[in-house]
DNA sequence: CGAGCGACGAGAGCAGTGCTCTCTGTTGAG
DNA sequence: CTCAACAGAGAGCACTGCTCTCGTCGCTCG
């Protein structure tokens, strides 16, 4: 029991230093991922309820029992998913709304990262479940995931910062208490050692919250199907929320 | 096979037609009610994932295979429970809206209701994940769960309507498929007959759509932990968020 | 009122699951 | 070159959803 831990800790330390330094690293480390695109293979297919380890491990040739070298538990294996599906969308909404190289007015970027959210999700719909759904393990491991969950929201606070907009009109004033966790918010470091926005105004940073959680909203009803009596293609309902954020944001027109 | 269907759709108009006819019938219902029950109650401890037939039959002292005399499979106990959720935070809704007798001017509705959702769902978390989290069954059946979905849109469309607030700014103007869209959304009929709201104006409707999503986004992104780094304790910021949404629809202030 | 049909619960059983343990063979570092 | 760490195989445990069969009881209709 300890001396597993141990072993586990001693391997993510010579993996997290250098990549790929022997063969068996290299297989290992091959392997890992081949394990990790056949479960995603079968999340797409089934969705995660499904999901099982007997089939994952089937499908490649091993034995059940062989992969447990490999992900101490099936939550385990979810919870690597998780990251790689927040790394995915996180990289799609990036591409989207910075890859022109500091091109495109902020309302425009802001319009290609949700976009870009939206796709992703409609394209895997199983693995946005399994990210913005119902939490599946009992309340998994935080910590591991929170970089990777922060960036599509860091991409919204870079237009903001970038753009620092003032909205046409006001809303209802700030508490205290509330203003008190926004500071703590945008003091708040990321891993690499930067503050998130210390410069951003908090209301601002209040609205940012509110669009953040409402382009969610919209992209979670529209999948888990509570947009189907009402708005049914919800491409036009979408794009016009997207601009209406927008307003909201202050973001100026380009038009 | 085929008798069986027969024989479940008899029992199906014959209690629909008429509740408790004979004994047998009567200790029917009430099984079928200790059965969902259990269910909830385990659902609550460990939810939906871990909820297991067998031990709810175990925990009502029958055997597993008694309670497919109830419920074709564990999905459709789960969809009774779905049926029953919807119901549970329609009616939270309805009574903290409407439960005043006509009483109280709508923006104050509008904060009861908002607080009457976000209280049940903080209150039955795996109940809320199993109605708005990711859809467990592969798409259930969703005919029957529409209608006890809609109360809690349907209080929040009762208030626009009492009120029809015209809001303080515009937003981007509808376009030609949205307004198509809306105008159908407010000539569907519900189950007893009545158009939804055929005089609610176009951009109020997809307002209220808006706000809407925006509660349940907040909800959402709260019980499902996305808020854990951000606004943690959440209760400020919601409030403030209700707010703003009440200025979005154009309730006039109360202050 | 009494025969028969349908509902009901029990029990055994099947295929599948996550996970553990033990056992061999292999690999790489000292 | 040796030996400890690692990798995979296989059996096995406890559990799951679901099916089928078989007595029994209750209700209904003749």
């Amino acid at each position: 029991m300890l001396s597993e831990s141990c072993t586990a800790l001693a391997r993510g330390t010579l993996v997290g230093m250098n990549a790929s330094r022997t063969a068996r690293d290299r297989a290992r480390a091959e392997l890992t991922q081949e394990i990790k695109n056949e479960a995603r293979r079968q999340l797409a297919v089934d969705g995660a309820q499904k999901l099982s380890l007997r089939s994952v491990a089937r499908e490649l040739g091993m034995v059940s029992s062989a992969l447990y070298r490999y992900f101490a538990s099936r939550d385990e294996l979810l919870t690597a998913l998780i990251i790689d599906a927040y790394d995915a969308v996180g990289a799609q909404a990036e591409k989207a709304a910075e890859g022109g190289e500091e091109g495109g007015a902020p309302r425009e970027r802001w319009r290609k990262a949700c976009h870009a959210v939206r796709d992703w999700a409609r394209a895997n719909p199983h693995e946005y479940a399994l990210i913005y759904g119902s939490p599946i393990p009992g309340y998994a491991a935080p910590q591991d995931t929170v970089a990777s969950a922060a960036r599509v929201p860091m991409v919204l606070i870079r237009i903001l910062r970038e753009t620092n907009p003032s909205p046409a009109f006001e809303g209802p004033p700030l508490t205290e208490g509330l203003a008190g966790q926004l500071r703590a918010l945008g003091e708040q470091v990321t891993p690499d050692g930067e503050r998130i926005a210390p410069d951003l105004p908090l209301e601002t940073l209040n609205r940012g919250l509110v669009v953040w959680t409402q382009l969610f909203g919209m992209v979670s009803f529209e999948l888990f199907g509570q947009f189907v009596g009402s708005v049914d293609p919800t491409d036009e309902f979408f794009d016009h929320t997207v601009e209406q954020l927008a307003d909201f944001l202050g973001l100026p027109p380009t038009r």
